[in-house]
DNA sequence: TTTCAAATGCAACATTGTTGCAAAGGTACG
DNA sequence: CGTACCTTTGCAACAATGTTGCATTTGAAA
């Protein structure tokens, strides 16, 4: 789907930063990282709008984040199929080799045997290794 | 065990930053944050040092760092079997209310079902939710 | 006790993210 | 189309976490 008809749908302002964002997560088929978004945004780029728009999008159910390592965040769109209520809960995949990060859609982790009283809203789980390019 | 002991099974330099810091990791059942063991180590504090050690009694296998979220790191004691080689692949738990974080150990997560050519060589679980003071 | 590699502590810097506020821009309405 | 208004942007300053270089100190072995 085209970046303007999504947050059109989402009844969010089409704002070019905004536009900028989507269109860069789309132009490659992997999550990126906050420096790889303005690298690709070109040099009419603000930090703080870029943050303040992350939270938008994805409060709105548009993108995810990753958090990857320490120093080291993701941004990734998300299918069509998930809103803000239905959260994606998909493992992630991390190279330790060549450092792209892979979202495994098709794995769900869970469920986990907690004790007595845990209430489970969420779950985040990085895989790291080797990808399948890596590993030859 | 002693903190001095941990340092000397590892033979590592038995240095008064690195004994402050297990002796603070030590004193309470739960992972810690940069921030939280300044606290606990008072006046005489470097963070470079603090870093380096950590990084020290983590390839040592003395610690385990959790990255909890964006902002929030927290480090916590290994158990005595684990060791640089046999690391603890335990989930965590993280109270979106009071913010604690938990160890699982008895929670193991896994085996995932990668695509053909994925190599794991650890993973990392976060559940996020409510712990059992919390929920009720 | 002496010696020396390892570790510390300081300064400076890097990265990621946040807050306040004035200016600019999108959208609805006439 | 133009205007009015509320949202969003962009800038500056700040905050938290982590890193690097280098001189000084210190643990531990001889």
């Amino acid at each position: 789907m085209q970046a303007i008809d999504i947050l059109q749908q989402h009844q969010l302002k089409k704002t070019s930063p905004r536009l900028a964002i989507i269109e860069a997560l789309q132009s490659v088929d992997a999550p990126l990282a906050e420096a790889e978004i303005s690298e690709k945004m070109g040099s009419h780029y603000d930090r703080t709008t870029f943050y303040r728009s992350m939270q938008t999008l994805e409060e709105a159910g548009i993108i995810h984040r990753i958090v990857v390592d320490k120093q080291l965040v993701k941004y990734a769109m998300n299918h069509v199929e998930f809103t803000s209520k239905n959260q994606p809960d998909h493992a992630h995949f991390f190279c330790n080799n060549c450092k792209k990060l892979i979202c495994l859609e098709e794995v769900h982790p869970g469920p986990y045997r907690l004790p007595t009283g845990f209430q489970t809203s969420e779950a985040e789980v990085i895989i790291k290794g080797l990808c399948n390019k890596c590993s030859k």
